[in-house]
RNA sequence: GGGCUCGUAGAUCAGGGGAAGAUCGUUACGUUCGCAACGUAAAGGCCGCGGGUUCAAAUCCCGCCGAGUCCA
């Protein structure tokens, strides 16, 4: 369908000619008039393994180094990695791919790129094919995606398709690559609402890089169908190149797996700690890997099934049986896929994500618990952040995260604790669980299963173990984790937000925000553009319009005569809307009419104060917990304001009293707050993302706000002076989700009434105890000290009363068919009095009790002692008749029972009927 | 963002509308030259908080707070 795509001069210059491979029948270019297949896995096998296709070994600094400065020699500039979490992005956790860095604003054409054409080195993780790191030999979890990138445009077109080949052969037969090995196959790309022709760069089996061409843009009404969706051409068109740094020093090394080519350090060490003998000299052990890894190229060894069938292959290849292959890989397998990992969780530690159960953070934390667990099936007990340790030094080129090591550490110390006390909660739960099917005699069924991994995170495999040991089988399928997948799969409605007004707003320029330029002006003059409902749109305002966490302002706009309360003050698309109260007779002005604008000071001002603080106590915060507290989320009000933080254990209140202290220290210093428009590439390469504490905004200039020492793009109303501000009082914290604190504070005035407010519940506690309030602790803990020796003493006194009482009643009993019964009413008695009493009466055999009293109601306890009970007296129904009299209910046992009703005046009636049915009881005998 | 599970003694947990329990730990006494072990006994509970239903709630219902876990 795009066939005329791959029609390029610089193929039928340079010797090349399409062909259609005898295998998969995909269409690919060579310069081999003989070759029949396409190059790629299944296609072609693995050649490269034992004789590496480059004609040096690089390891990955160098390869690198190699591919950045060879496309710097060639015009591009080389740009700085982003993080591997992409925090520009709302769609995505984890940046993977390098064209990540630049959507959606820079493909979009919104915003430049940095840098044009630009090569980058960009960190990825993808977390798709965890199941087939470690056995395949080429999957992992965090590779880099070299790349080099052309922005084109209509009419400003940098480089496209031939120069972009050109580049990618010159590199290869730079590193001395038999041109003849090298074939481009066509495979048309899409993906994220984009897509375009690609070209796939093989070399000895081995996927070397995409060549993607995306010049097509998701749309229904478009002519070009690929995969399913339609298409249309954009007036940008990019050159999006992957290259994987990791399989280029694969293909180097030529060894029995990537992860031997790219960090063998840290493999050897594992395997040692493993107890494992690893030897790649040995040639039966490297031909034992080199042979997996060639199969496990055809095939996708997540599945169980075909994992079996790889080592089935594998093991009649060298003679060998099965379950002697398997002995030997899977532990070896573990050990790539720990390397793997630890250098995954690397990455996303060093790069600021804290482990969670939400979010991006849960997938740090499956990472990092799948490492521990395959650690602890290989016994190896080193802490995972000594691994760690091992990726950073073996990464210099990366020494940020020599920096963040100390958090890491902790982070990867709470982390294993955490994990250490779910496995010991779920050993305990499967044991319990185990303990109930092992009397049926049953197996634990699936349904138990999936609810012990659902809400406990206890894997089939651990219980499978801890229940086997108790004699209880149990059994799951192997698509287990699809099953509990499936649980979760409910319809999944998108909300999309709606612009209201977007037909009305269309036309309309952008309003001009003068608050900006003018922050303390509140009066101004406007013309009116449009006007509908209560809603109208000027050509310049000084309203702020929600965004950024900050409230819109409120005030009047007054239009002749007519003063107009505004409510609302909305942005769509740069357009400004304010919302007026509705007045009784409709709005009487139009478009073309001048207004007079009044903005509502204090209400501005304690929201720019509230606005600022936060910047501050950010700021403030990271200073005292560390890099890596990021705003999650953040939200104005005119009392208090709330500050979501990423971090990783609870701040504690000294931590808190330190950050508290520290904001208003900035405060006091009455620094300047200084804004100013920058291009956002500048600014992004002036102080790097954590520009983006509260989102990316859209377009080319962002506004960057200084306080102190943060540095954040927003677009908030702000004190011109951070002493303007006055006191910030930390209310309180609170943790909203597994790795984000929120703390609540109070700025300016809003903080002194918090402050009020605090001493008066401090006054009030104080005065009610008659102490002053630094009394208050101690006399709290004397007085509650006290109630409860009360409540015991109490309790004992009751029942020491009760024995008095029963001496003494017993005189009254009356004799019934040998059976001695006591009906008594005792006013004022609660219900334990009663059933004290009646538990005391029950050491005496023969005793039939009635207690009734008269407290909140009726309360009525019947006891039966032994002797009356197997005569029949069962005080129960005793109960349970008599509460009907007093219109309630009641129950119990045989020996005791409690119940009671509403109406005292007939207590008397009861006991009468109690009396009663003990006779009719005993004469029925 | 969505789902599920759980908050009871210092710790780990039973109980699941009608007298708050077990095990470990703690304390005292006994045994011992001393310790461990053992025996006996005791102390230790706003049954997370607040509402509701009920004659009666640790128990059922609702809300909140706290913890855990799975999925996107």
């Amino acid at each position: 369908m795009l066939e005329d795509e791959y029609q390029l001069d610089f193929f039928k210059n340079n010797g090349f000619v399409r062909k259609q491979c005898s295998k998969c029948g995909a269409f690919f270019w060579t310069r081999d008039l003989d070759r029949e297949t396409c190059g790629d896995a299944p296609c072609d096998p693995y050649s490269f393994i034992g004789t590496p296709a480059f004609s040096r070994e690089f390891n990955v600094a160098e390869m690198r180094e190699y591919y950045l400065s060879f496309f710097e020699s060639q015009g591009h500039t080389r740009v700085e990695r982003y993080p591997v979490v992409a925090r520009w992005r709302d769609d995505i956790y984890l940046t993977i791919a390098s064209i990540a860095d630049f959507q959606p604003f820079v493909t979009s054409g919104q915003v430049p790129p940095p840098a044009n054409p630009l090569t980058i080195s960009q960190p990825c993780i993808r977390l798709n094919d965890l199941d087939s790191v470690g056995r395949s030999g080429r999957h992992l979890t965090t590779f880099e995606m070299m790349a080099h990138h052309a922005f084109n445009r209509t009419g400003n077109e940098i480089y496209w398709k031939d120069r972009t080949l050109e580049l990618c052969d010159e590199l290869l037969s730079s590193l001395k690559v038999d041109p003849f090995a090298v074939t481009y196959k066509e495979e048309p790309w899409a993906g994220g609402g984009n897509a375009g022709p690609c070209v796939e760069v093989i070399v000895h089996g081995l996927e070397l890089a995409t060549l993607v061409f995306m010049n097509l843009k998701a749309d229904k009404n478009g002519d070009i169908p690929i995969k399913g969706e339609n298409y249309s051409k954009m007036d940008n068109y990019i050159v999006d190149t992957g290259y994987g740094l990791e399989r280029f020093v694969w293909a180097s090394k030529g060894s029995p797996t990537i992860y031997d080519a790219i960090f063998p350090e840290i493999v050897t060490e594992l395997m040692g700690l493993a107890g494992i003998e690893h030897e790649l000299n040995d040639p039966e052990y490297a031909n034992i890997l080199a042979q997996n890894a060639r199969l496990a190229g055809l095939m996708d060894v997540s599945e169980k099934a075909n994992l079996m069938a790889l080592r089935k292959q594998v093991a009649s290849n060298i003679g060998m049986t099965v379950d002697k292959l398997a002995t030997i890989m899977e532990p070896v397998e573990k050990v790539y896929s720990i390397a793997d990992h630890t250098r995954c969780l690397t990455f996303m530690l060093g790069d600021g994500v804290i482990p969670s159960n939400v979010k991006g953070g849960y997938l740090a934390r499956l990472v990092l618990r799948r490492t521990l667990r395959m650690m602890k099936d290989l016994d190896i007990r080193t802490p995972l952040s000594e691994i760690v340790d091992m990726h950073i030094k073996n990464m210099p080129e990366y020494p940020e995260f020599r920096d963040n090591f100390p958090v890491i550490q902790d982070i990867l110390e709470s982390e294993e604790e955490k994990f250490n006390s779910t496995m010991e909660r779920g050993r305990r739960i499967i044991q319990k669980s185990a303990g109930h099917f092992k009397k049926s005699g049953e197996k634990i069924p699936l349904s138990q299963l999936t609810e012990l991994y659902d809400s406990h995170g206890i894997p089939p495999e651990m219980a499978k173990e801890v229940a086997s040991d108790l004699g209880v089988g149990v059994e799951f399928p192997d698509n287990f984790y699809s099953i509990v997948g499936e649980l979760h799969n409910k319809a999944e409605e998108k909300v999309v937000e709606e612009n209201p007004f977007a037909e009305r707003l269309k036309h309309l320029p952008m309003t001009k925000r003068l608050f900006y330029d003018e922050p303390t002006r509140m009066e101004f003059e406007a013309v009116v553009l449009d006007v509908f409902d209560n809603h109208f749109v000027l050509d310049s305002t000084f309203f702020y319009a929600e965004g950024g966490g900050q409230p819109a302002d409120a005030g009047t706009i007054t239009a002749g005569d007519t003063v107009y309360k505004v409510v609302d003050v909305q942005v769509f698309n740069g357009v400004i809307v304010h919302t007026v109260e509705k007045p009784d007779e409709g709005i009487d002005f139009g478009k073309g009419d001048l207004i007079m604008g009044n903005v509502d000071e204090e209400r501005r001002m304690t929201l720019a104060r509230h606005h600022t603080a936060t910047h501050i106590v950010n700021d403030a915060a990271r200073k005292v917990l560390g890099n890596h507290i990021w705003q999650a989320g953040a939200q104005k009000f005119e009392d208090h304001s709330r500050l979501d933080l990423s971090h990783y254990k609870h701040i504690s209140p000294d931590e808190l009293r330190q950050i508290e202290v520290l904001a208003n220290l900035t405060v006091m210093e009455n620094k300047r707050v200084i804004t100013e428009w920058m291009a956002r590439t500048d600014a992004e390469q002036e102080y790097g993302f954590g520009l983006y504490q509260g989102g990316v905004p859209p377009g080319e200039k962002i506004r960057v706000v200084k306080v102190g020492d943060d540095v954040e793009a927003c677009a908030g109303t702000h004190c011109l002076t951070t002493g303007v501000i006055g006191p910030i009082k930390i209310l309180k914290t609170e943790r909203i989700q597994d790795g984000v604190e929120r703390v609540e504070f109070a700025a300016g005035t809003a903080a002194v009434r918090a402050m009020q407010k605090m001493e008066s519940l401090l006054v009030d506690s104080a005065k009610t105890l008659s102490v002053p309030p630094d009394h208050l602790p101690a006399s709290v803990d004397r007085f509650f000290g006290e109630w409860k020796s009360l409540q015991k003493e109490n309790e004992r006194l009751k029942e020491e009363l009760a024995r008095a009482r029963v001496y003494q009643m017993l005189g009254t009993a009356s004799e019934v068919a040998g059976l001695r019964v006591v009906a008594k009413a005792i006013p004022g008695a609660d219900s334990k009095e009663l059933q004290k009493i009646a538990t005391e009466f029950l050491k005496n055999e023969d005793v039939v009790t009635l207690l009734v009293s008269d407290a909140s109601g009726v309360k009525i306890v019947a006891s039966a002692g032994k002797k009356a009970v197997e005569c029949g007296v069962s005080a129960g129904t005793l109960v349970r008749e008599m509460s009907k009299v007093v219109g309630g209910g009641g129950g119990g046992k045989p020996d005791l029972a409690m119940g009671g009703g509403i109406d005292p005046a007939r207590i008397e009636d009861a006991l009468a009927r109690g009396l009663e049915l003990v006779k009719e009881a005993c004469a029925e005998k």
